[in-house]
DNA sequence: GTGGTCTAGACCACA
DNA sequence: GTGGTCTAGACCACA
């Protein structure tokens, strides 16, 4: 469900927000559905709780996930609702514009880069 | 020459060793060519000039670049070649694996990410 | 400037929290004054510098302060006017609800809160 | 007879406790008089009946309520005596304290702080 | 110097 | 069982 890369740069409770905050926006995380509780998310990727809770927190504060006391995380209500794909899109635009920087600076073809992406994209569907 | 992102949560001393890098491995930099000083950067970027400071010294030890006392940082003769396609390629990995990630815990479809990167590669060109 | 009572069953980060937006409100930490370093405040108080880190997040998170790297936290200069008499009064609402229903609860009298106020004040003054 | 807070930051077993001991100082509940039975209590509040069961056993412990086999919760014969004005008084302290530092952080005359609650306690007397 | 991230681990409040 | 708070302490990024 979560893919999280520590040598990325990237903080962990970054990863984790953005992660979720894709889940809800394609569908897979309906509102109403739960997620994994903070203690099996830290067992399972080897990391704190408190780093899960951190991600959570900030997923709360901007309407992404509500809490109930004594229970796990849900998806809000409101904030989380199937996002159409024009939205999906323009989330997608940020780590489309770093590859777009990258292979730039490298001087590789754009069907080059195209030709990586058919790659992994069959890769991972295995 | 540099694109720096300080709000993409990547330390800008990473962002400007990974995109040295490639400006070397694509041969715009060619070994014995000079980068920019230190305060230039510094300048240009609105950036502490410790910060580049440490990219450039991350880089000295990696053999990338070398340090002439009083002169300009240069492109080391011998880590400093250009890469062939195949190793150029490799150093995308990273940034296509984060697209196709992201791409697909959205949901959204290969042509439509391809449509992005197409849109993007074009709309930067002017 | 801030008093934490750690038995007072109020987590810490939000005594603080509270505290720093009413001192705002008060005009006592105009907009670009600087805070207290969480370093600074963790001795003082001796308290852990995470948990003085948590209460200036959510301040950022809330518009209240505004981080820049490497420099000490500052209240915002939009989120942190002076606030006018009559909003300060409705911060002060939830404290005076309490001590309502605790001397009702009690079955003391109005002038014998007053009274209770009175020597207070005038305590804390010298 | 009780209001629970959820959103004040205080654990509501606490509240419990805190207005339980109020309301048997100031002789509203005399020593033998019966409380609301947990399930009752747990049903009028929305709250889980161990929190309220928590909040008795700890004004057990501290010997003002008595428990019977079968039979509701009891007010203790020796704790629980309506105590004189004077140590009523002190049990307001704590609120009192509380709106002071607040009043004091927020600027906010006395005399204004006396009119909230002279409004406050006209307001709920309906 | 500044704040940020993360860990290991204790203990609390609530269901 | 759930998440929350806090500590002690290491190490990082940036000015």
């Amino acid at each position: 469900m979560f893919v999280l890369k520590p040598q990325s740069g990237i903080p962990l409770y970054r990863q984790l927000a953005d992660q979720t905050t894709r889940l809800i926006a394609s569908g897979r995380l309906p509102p109403g559905s739960t997620l994994p509780s903070v203690r099996e998310l830290a067992l399972e990727h080897a990391v704190n709780p408190m780093t899960i809770s951190k991600a959570y927190a900030l997923l709360e504060a901007d309407g992404w996930l509500e809490r109930h006391r004594g229970k796990p995380m849900t998806v809000a209500a409101r904030g989380g609702r199937h996002a159409s794909g024009r939205r999906r899109l323009r989330q997608l635009e940020q780590p489309v514009e770093q590859l777009v920087l990258a292979a730039r600076q490298l001087d590789v073809e754009k069907r080059d880069v195209i030709g990586l992406i058919d790659e992994m994209w069959e890769g991972d569907d295995e």
